[in-house]
Formats: structure tokens, C-alpha cells, sequence
DNA sequence: GCCTCATGTTGAGGTAACCTCAGCAAGTCT
DNA sequence: AGACTTGCTGAGGTTACCTCAACATGAGGC
């Protein structure tokens, strides 16, 4: 704690802007709040966040091919075969050939799959419900509209 | 945290609906966004975000010790010793021994270290100014304030 | 002064979630 | 048919974390 403050003084750059730089690190604090809080959501099911998201393509999408999950999820080829492994390990997801393409594999979510999808889905929803529960209506759909007009 | 909240109904799966979980979703949406922003940001001083990170943390804080660092970061204590390692071998740090406790080290900020920490929080700050600047004065104060009540 | 226990850092080795590259099987084009 | 392309996966690498145990130093009890 010598002499170095952030706010104040001879900056070297910008000082275009004053307090833009802590809207966006007030971001990140409220990011890693929602995101500690999901994991949790998680938690009873035993799947990482990463086989969550891949379910919750699968789920969404219907059977598809891991070449094409692996473009939903950005995350190249080879790394959708390991997340559709680790699935289907836990009996959550089946791989059937494509009767369309015998190079192609179908992903194909299984019953204990799409209970699995639909309980993360409803305990996210809970859980993003109990987030923004602090927030009125009216704030709410501020942040809503906000957001939306930020998202790209 | 079995079948508690009914929000969703019996409802197959499917449905694209932007009801309960769209404004956690709309967020993430955003923070994707604003992440590949910061990282872009980052990239010309070839150093990772979690490098940033230690880095902004000890030019903020002074000399510290491997230990401190590690609780601010949240990470464990042998992971500040790596984080530390590659900021030094990049000469943007350096370790001297704590006159305080001969078991103990300290970390420094170089003369070097610092410039790239000016640098890259100017760049930061200057990503988020251009992140935010498709918002109006009342509408970035609406998103600071409602995110400031939501940050904890 | 010695013994014991706590503390600060690091070596060794492990894991999760990515990656690239090469190889094989099957489809497509000429 | 031969040449190229496409879809998946084995092998092996990287990054950013982790735990556990070793080692030196410090602090308190006797």
C-alpha cells in the first residue's frame, strides 16, 4: 500500500472515462455469484457444467451427430467424442449409427437422460429465480431490456 | 430439491421458451461477450487471464507473499507458487526474501511488471468503455446500480 | 538449550477439459 | 477405379488447477 493509486492522479492512458472500468468488474462479481450459485444447482446430478451444457443441446436439439454438437458447443470434434463419452458412461446419452451416413454416429439422449436434462433445467430456473429475487418487477425487466441490448 | 417448484409443468422437453431462466440466460449471453472482449484485450502482453489476475492483485496490494496472493486469488497456496513462477520467468515479477520471516518470500512488481499492468488495465478499461458505449448515461446507471444490488 | 508444534513455500504427481495430429472407414466426384 | 473429402476417434500434449508430503524456519513450554 505504497503510493499506488488506481483513480487518481497522472494515469498514463485513457482518462477518457471515469467509472466504466467498475460497471464492468461489478459484472464479473455479480457473474461469479450466478455462476457458484448454478453449480450447485448441479451438484445433485453429478455431471460437470461442460456434460450439462452438451445434454442440454441433445436435449433441445433432438439425436444428433457429435460433429455437430461439437459446433453448438464451440469446442472442436474430438472433444465432443470425450463429453458423449463421459455421458453416455453415465447412462445419460446412447450412440446408435446414422442410417443416413455409416461414417456418422447419432447421439441420441436416453430416458434417464431427459430426466436428468429437465431436473437441471427446472433446478437452474429455481435457482436463477432465487438470484433475481431481490430484484422488483420493474427492475427486473430494466435489467431484461439492458441486457438484451447488450447480448449482440 | 426433487420435484419442488412446478414452474415448468410436465412438459416433455422442447420448447424454447424465453420465460423463467432468459434473463440468467441473457446474461451469460453477455458475459461470453464480454469475456472474448477482455481476452482480446489481454493478448498483445501475452499473458493469461489468470497471470492478469495475480498481476493486478500485486500491483494493487504491494509486495506480497506467495500465501496472500493465493487467498485473494482464491486459488490454493502451491497454485500462487506456479502463477508466480510464470509472471517471474515473463520478468514481470521477482521474488526477495522477507526480511520479516526468513521462511518466507516476497513477491515485487518489476519496473516492467508494472508497465504491463498500467497497460493492461488501460486496455480493460477502454474494451469495457467500448462494451458499454451502445448504452446511454441513465441506462449504464441503471445497470450499475441494479447490478451493484445484485453483487453481494 | 532443546523439544514440539505451527507456518510458508515448494517438489512430485494427479485431474479435468480442452487441444492438435494422424489414421481409418465410408461417402462423393471424375 | 482412383482421388479427394468427411466423420469419428486413438494417441498424446497443454493449461490451470488440485492434494500430499518434504523442508526450513519460527514460537512456546520446560
Amino acid at each position: 500500500m505504497t503510493g499506488d493509486r488506481p483513480t487518481a492522479g497522472p494515469r498514463p492512458v485513457t482518462a477518457d472515462e471515469p467509472g466504466d472500468d467498475s460497471l464492468a468488474e461489478t459484472f464479473w462479481a455479480v457473474a461469479r455469484r450466478l455462476r457458484r450459485l448454478s453449480k450447485d444447482a448441479l451438484a445433485p446430478w453429478d455431471v460437470t457444467p461442460g456434460q450439462s451444457r452438451a445434454l442440454g443441446v441433445l436435449a433441445r436439439n433432438g439425436d444428433m451427430r457429435p460433429g455437430a454438437l461439437s459446433e453448438q458447443l464451440r469446442i472442436a470434434p474430438r472433444s465432443a467424442t470425450e463429453v458423449v463419452d463421459d455421458l453416455e458412461e453415465r447412462g445419460l446419452v446412447e450412440r446408435a449409427p446414422d442410417p443416413a451416413d455409416r461414417r456418422a454416429t447419432l447421439v441420441r439422449v436416453t430416458a434417464r437422460g431427459r430426466e436428468v436434462a429437465d431436473g437441471i433445467r427446472a433446478a437452474r430456473a429455481a435457482e436463477a429465480e432465487e438470484f433475481f429475487r431481490g430484484l422488483d418487477a420493474g427492475d427486473r425487466a430494466e435489467l431484461a431490456r439492458i441486457l438484451g441490448s447488450l447480448r449482440d
